[in-house]
Parts: structure tokens; C-alpha cells; sequence
DNA sequence: GATGAATGAGTGTTCATTCAT
DNA sequence: GATGAATGAACACTCATTCAT
């Protein structure tokens, strides 16, 4: 259902891409509005649509149903913290392992930056349905990936979930210490001493 | 919302708690069979009273509203889990801390037992309404009472929503590792690297 | 899902019933009204409870879904047209094959008596879903055990349903003719030269 | 609704009315599949524009509305039925009454040869505006210009339309024995005891 | 003539909650 | 205290149709 718009046909094409990739991201903007200034009860199909200044057919002229739309925020906003990540790393060239455990930590802290209302309302979301493997999957993978040694794949749940889970707690909580440096340093700390504890 | 019971009338009082009781883990006693059965989908207030044999009128006379339903629900499991934790510890006499740690992580785990259906749809809807601090703070404090030296108020939070997001994962993913000693061995291991870290 | 209402406890049965039975028939009568107005496409459920005088959530207590309501419409003018040719018969006597065949064909054309526009939306209706064999099926059962000898079952298909057909015909098409007794005239001819053929 | 064609507009008028019939023909046509294959509740605009591979737009540029389509089906389907008779009476020269009118009959058994759930879907749409008088004059006018003497236009009309009823029916209630010899025997002896009995 | 993105009115249905009996 | 009939706000979603390109 979702997009469709493919056409080999070169001519018009760009122009055509270009006005649904405009509709998609206002959907998304307007989602995201919505989200931060009423959470998950104010999110309406409807009122996502005329936040976002088209109508409720063109909505879902691009996301199947509601959910869709929490999703593709979702994974907007995953795609954006992995990046992060791998340029924060990129930087450091052979980075130590705790500076590439911060970096990673520091990421998903700062994911959705700026909007912890919208955040908490898609993690409730996500939660909803299916628990969000679909969100966490990538993460754990990423971690598996850059961060270390050889975890097995129980080592790794623990790892990536225990993370996620004191963030997503600090975020559902509205725990204002989220962004303190010190926040940022026990889960560094977690992390490199369950690391080590592998050893 | 509703009207609370608090009628101190005297005469008939002892028969009148007791069927109050009654009725009330009626009600509960329902709510977990539909939560288990059908999830949070079907967990309506009318279903729920129908299961426990009760009208519709009677539930509200006894639960506010329909989180009300799941916060009993909730508090009962808690107050369950923790007394198996304080059992537990009671019984280790002196026991050190990693078999402290132990009994809190098993306890966790094995809350709602039997029912994970039921759990995975309590901890969806306890995130949905505040983020279930209401029930990650008495563990946490359980934590710091019972389980080890003096942590920080963050400390406190990291370690305490890394294990519950740990485990928490685990059953709304429904992994089927849940149960297994070996996932429980890790976050036992996670959580005596940190606090060996934080000495 | 439709009516439920059993209870076999005797004292305050009746009256629940009562007020049951009221709103069962004024949802009724207030969709043939909307029938009448406006036919199938004023037809929604939220103007029937509208005219019904009935809450939306009321009518939904009571019937399942929109097309609950126009089967119900239609068996309860079934009925009541069996039942008129029952009556019919009966005044007759040892009535000749003629007269029943009448007294079956009259009941036929008046059935929804007053009500053309209702009753065009009703066949429609169930012309709409499965063809309406919930309808005709005991019509044909009728004729079948009191007009006449014996017909096959393809016999009788045939004979009741050119009989409807042409009636419905005359309805949907809004015929003038529908009540004139040449009209009638013609159906019982072709019913009574059809049976005299399979002699 | 829309603008009708009628350009008399005359350089390349071939090829363009050429054109015009093809994409009006693969709109027909894919009209046509999608009623057989999901009926009524699958013909939706935008699915026969994909099915027929011409645009939401030109499928407008050729129907002024949806019914429209249906509509044509239909007449196609008249006008192929009523010649089919037509042949079929030539080829018999002067046949006899009986001849004629199983000629006429089985014909009408036999239109939309193969597509029996397409069929149900036009007859069903058909009643659903106006009761389809727009297919079934032509057809009654046959009757009454090739079949038989002379019949009052009731007569006419009961005959037809018995005859439709009794047909349209079997294709609703998807009677097996549609294409039965016996059922086609029936029709034809119906047919011949009423006219007959007019005599 | 063709395209297809956009439109938006319209509708069926659910379910938490109340309150007269 | 119990009952359950009644309530009605709220919402997701469809699809025929238009019109700028």
C-alpha cells in the first residue's frame, strides 16, 4: 500500500517523486507535532492530516493505517541515531571501546532530539505492538557490530535492552537527569563493566 | 473519577469486606483470564465483568476506572514478587550479595507467573499512563534497601530500570529464553560488574 | 450478539423485556421510516437511532451490524405476510386451488403494506447480500405445502420465484399496477396454467 | 456526470476513435474481471483503472460515473444476448411457438457466458438504481415483438419478468442447476401454459 | 488526451461510563 | 449494594471524483 511510485519513465519523474516526498515528510512533521504537544491520545489520523495541511485521503494515500505512521517515525529516527553513531565513531578513528560505548550511549540518549514527548508517545506506541523488537533488533546488531568483543546472542539482548531500557525509563519517567553528563557516564559505566565482565 | 468505597459503617461490616473481597478478586481474577486470553484488545471493562460474573455497575462500584483495573493488577503481582524476594532472602540467612542479587533477578523474572500474556498486556498499559514509575519505584528501592552498599539516586535508577528493561524486553519480545538460567546468569553478572565498578 | 435477554428469574423479567421489545420496535420503525423517506441511501445507522429516538450505542445493543436491521425488517414482514395467507386460507376453508393460489399471491403483492419505498430497499438490500435465498426459500416452502399437489424441487423454485420476480419487478420499477386487480389477475393466471401444465 | 465524448473533431479521426474503443473495450473488460473475481464490494474506480491499465482519469474521460460502467456491461451484454436470439430464430425460419420461445430462454440462461459472479454483481447493481427496468424493457419488448400474439403490457410484464425473476434467482442464490436442461424445461413450460392460457 | 495526486464528505462501529430501577 | 440498559463522543478509514500538469 504504502508508496508506491516507481516508473522506470525518466521524464516527470523526479518532479513526482519530489511532491510525495514533500506530502510524506509534512505527514511526518505533522505526526511529530502532534506527538510532542499531546502524546499519543491527541494523535488522530485526522488531526495528524490537517496538521500537516492535506487532507485525511492523501494520508493514507501514503501510510496503510495510524500505526504506519508511528512507524516511519520510528525508523526516521533510528536511521538518524545509527548515523550519528557511525560518524561519531568515523571520528575517532580507532576509537577506545569506551569511547565507542559513549558514543554509542550519547546517541541513543540523544535520539529524537528535542522532542521527548514525541519520543515517549512512540515508545508507547512501538510497545503496543509487537514490543518494539522491530526498533531494537537494529540496535542490538549495531552494538553487536562496532562496540566489541563477541557477545552471544543472550549477551547481547542484556546488553542493548539493559541500555534501551534505563533510557526508555528515564524518558517515560520524564526524569529530568536525562541529558546530565552523569547520566551518560553510569550507563558507560554499565557497559564497560558488564564488558569486562565477559573477559 | 467514581465514587471510592470507604463506608466505616460498623454493623455487617466484616460480611460486607468479605464480599467485597470477594467480588474484587473476582474482578482481578477475570481481568488476568481476558488480559491472558486475548490481550489488551480485548481487556474491556464490559468483558471483564462478564468473566467475573459480575455486572457491569458492580465493577465500577469497586474500581474507579478501567486502569484501575490494572493498576490492581499490577500492585498485587508487585506486592507478590516482592514478598517472594523478601522469602527468598530470609531464608539465605547472611546470604552474600551475589546470592541477593540472585533472588531479586529471579523474582523479577518470574513475576506473573505463568500468565506472560497477561504481563507482557499489564506492562503495555502501565507504559502507557506514566510510564509505570509506579511500579519501577518500590523495586528500586527494594534494590537499594536490600540488595547492596549506598548508590546515588541515578545509580539506584540505572541499575534497577536496566534489569527491569532487560527483562521487560525479553517479555514483551517474547523471547523464549524468559526462563532460561542462563539469561538469568547474565543479568545477575550485569549487575554485580556494576556495582563492583561503582566500589 | 443480537438479543440477549433470558434470565429465566421471573419478577422483573417482564418489564426488562418490555422496555427491550419497545426499543427493538421503535429502531424498527424508525428505520422503515428512513426507509420510506429516503430509501438505501438515507439509510445509516445513525439516522436510525436518530428517528428511532435510540442512542447509536443502543442500537448497536441490539443488532449486530447495519444489515442486522434490515433482516430483521425483512422476516418480520415475512412473517407477517405467512401469516396473512395463513389467515386467508383459513377463512376459505376447503378453499379451491384457486383461491389459494390467490390468497397466496394477494398476500405476496401487499406484503410491507403502505411501505413501497421500504420494501424496495429491503429487497434490494437483500438482494445486495446472498441474494435474498433467506426470503424466498420459505416462500417457496409455503406454497410448496399449501397450494397444491406435488412439485419438484426445481418445480417449485421456478413457480415461486416468477411469481416474486415478477412482483419485485413491479416494486423496483415503481409500476403503477402493483395493487390493481388485473395485475392479480395476471400472476394467478400464470401460477394456475403453470400447475394445470404439470398435470 | 462528466463530459460525454462527442468531439466531431475530423484529421485522424480513425485512429483516435480507435483508440477511444480499445481503452473503453480494456475498461470493459477489466470491469468485467474484477466483478468476477471479488463482485460488487471489489469494483471500486481505482481498481478497474488498474485492472484495465489506463489511468483514474481516462477511465473518467470515458465514464461519466461509476454506474456508468455498469451500465455498459449491461447493454453490452443485452445487446449480445438479444442477438444471440436473433440468430438463433433465423436459423429455425418459421419455427414454432415452443422454438421461439426456448430460443428466447435459453438465451437469456445463457448470458454472460461464463461469468456467473460478474452476472450477480451488474443484476444486483442494476436493482440497486431503479430496478434494472432499463435491461428488462428491451427484453420484454423482444418477447412481445417476436414470440408470440398479442399481450396487454401487463401481460408482457408478468411474462418477462417471471421469466428474469425465476433466472435471476438461480444466478443470485447460485443455483446449480442453472444450466440444467430440466431448469431451461421449466422456463419454457411456464412460458407456454401462460401464453396458452391467454388464448 | 492522459495522468494520478489530492480531495473530503461520509459512515459504521466501539466501549468506557452513568444512573434509574 | 447490585444491575444492565442506555449513552454518545470519538475515530479510523474508503472511494468516487476532480483538476493541475
Amino acid at each position: 500500500m504504502a508508496i508506491k511510485r516507481q516508473t522506470i519513465d525518466n521524464k516527470r519523474r523526479i518532479p513526482r517523486q519530489m511532491r510525495a516526498e514533500e506530502t510524506v515528510a509534512a505527514i511526518l512533521e505533522g505526526a511529530a507535532q502532534i506527538l510532542e504537544a499531546g502524546g499519543l491520545a491527541a494523535f488522530t489520523t485526522n488531526a495528524v492530516a490537517a496538521r500537516a495541511g492535506v487532507s485525511i485521503g492523501t494520508l493514507y494515500q501514503y501510510f496503510a493505517d495510524k500505526q504506519a505512521i508511528l512507524r516511519a517515525i520510528a525508523e526516521r529516527e533510528l536511521k538518524a541515531t545509527l548515523a550519528r553513531v557511525a560518524i561519531a565513531m568515523g571520528k575517532g578513528g580507532a576509537a577506545s571501546p569506551e569511547e565507542r560505548v559513549r558514543a554509542i550511549v550519547r546517541a541513543m540518549i540523544g535520539a529524537f532530539r528535542g522532542r521527548q514527548r514525541a519520543r515517549k508517545a512512540v515508545v508507547q506506541a512501538m510497545f503496543s505492538e509487537g514490543g518494539g523488537a522491530a526498533l531494537q533488533g537494529p540496535i542490538a546488531a549495531f552494538i553487536t557490530a562496532h562496540a566489541l568483543g563477541s557477545l552471544s546472542e543472550q549477551q547481547t539482548f542484556v546488553l542493548s535492552r539493559a541500555l534501551m531500557g534505563a533510557i526508555r525509563a528515564a524518558v517515560l519517567e520524564e526524569k529530568p537527569f536525562l541529558r546530565d553528563a552523569a547520566f551518560e557516564d553510569e550507563l558507560v559505566r554499565l557497559a564497560l563493566a558488564y564488558l569486562a565482565a565477559l573477559r
